[in-house]
DNA sequence: AGCCTTTTGTACTAACTGGTATATAATTCG
DNA sequence: CGAATTATATACCAGTTAGTACAAAAGGCT
């Protein structure tokens, strides 16, 4: 059995931690890691400079706090998507995710991930070894979903998954260094639903 | 006839605006428009600091310089691969000159437009005018070159050229992002060989 | 030569950077 | 209550930032 954590001693934090968080992750997702300061930080969150410090290590740590809440919190819900049938419909609703979080009431700020991880992971090992994971996540559950779509009959079986998995993963890509780049929402779904017709359309994805 | 400018008065400058740029291009494109200082640029480039300045405006004005040079001079030769025959050779170019670029003898740096502008363009409108100039030509003459395809009996005539587009300019944005994350070429030239077999194998591209 | 124009190099500034020392406030434990 | 512990807030630091003032240099023009 777990007994709840006895209370801590000393004066409680006035904050909550994924508050902060949430609160660091919208700044370094509109300007990037390097383009804001702690001091924004600061302001943003209300937590001041020692608190920030003494939380997260510094603004390294913070970012990386934010990155990792985007990989299990708010990045698209890929396997609820993903969880649909038959295949094009949960195709559909995987691009649908991404444009709900690429051009969400925030604005049209793209992927966290692919947007600001990749500037940082040049000089950042931590960060490289998270997109690098996240990629092949994403991947492996797109190839899996995709070969249970043969296995439904929702897909002709002589079809190249791998090369099926890159033409989605590409479109994701795309999808989100386009809504990063100001495409409206409704282009960008004009574009997926084309791609998805295109292939429905040589090899139709039946309805059942 | 045109005469040549009678030689400027004053003392000459003593260095050459296109080297400028192209240093500070090679900056700006490892560690991004926010991640370089003035001191860094001059460093490079031999400029100190008002002469950058009063040459280009400061920071913002040279790294717009850096980006016109790139898309005039640094990008892919996409005209050069696409006026190859048949279409499926002309992809195949269009892709290697992608990779030519994103993963050069500077090591894997992606695309400086996908790459930085992008990070740039939320807050300039320089620089987000020409991003989407950038990608609409690139559509642009993507699909004409697939058409070209059509009527040169490369590409069967019923499938959707704008879905095709699509598809190419995805995987194009999508191996800029990947090789920007550390993708290795090989990698990502088999890549675009398996979309390519795949598309070839559901509406193969003639050899003639 | 001497004047004009333009660039260069040094030195400077005021603001900001990430990070920290220190004192104080809030809480638990005894 | 008082001691121990943890968090907060202010003030501070040394280094860096983008941008500038100014005098010297280098060339053309007459």
């Amino acid at each position: 059995m777990e007994q709840k954590e006895s209370r801590r001693r000393g004066r409680p934090p006035a904050y909550k931690r994924e508050e902060v968080v949430e609160q660091a992750q919208r700044l370094f997702w509109k300007s990037g890691p390097a383009g804001v300061s702690l001091d924004e930080l600061g302001d943003a969150t209300g937590l001041h400079k020692p608190s920030l410090y003494s939380a997260f290590g510094g603004k390294a740590g913070l970012y990386l706090a934010a990155l990792d809440s985007y990989i299990e919190r708010g990045a698209p819900d890929v396997q609820g998507a993903l969880a649909r049938v038959p295949l094009r419909a949960a195709l559909e609703a995987f691009f649908e995710a991404d444009l709900d979080v690429f051009c969400g009431p925030e604005g049209r700020r793209g992927c966290f991930l692919i947007g600001t991880a990749i500037e940082a992971a040049a000089d950042n090992a931590a960060v490289a070894s998270r997109v690098a994971a996240v990629f092949a996540g994403l991947r492996r559950t797109l190839r899996a979903r995709i070969e249970r779509g043969v296995a439904d009959g929702d897909l002709r079986p002589d079809l190249d998954v791998d090369a099926l998995t890159e033409i989605i993963v590409s479109a994701h890509i795309a999808l989100a260094v386009e809504a990063r780049a100001g495409s409206e929402r409704t282009e960008l779904r004009r574009r997926f639903v084309s791609l998805l017709d295109f292939l429905g359309g040589l090899a139709p994805l039946s309805e059942a």
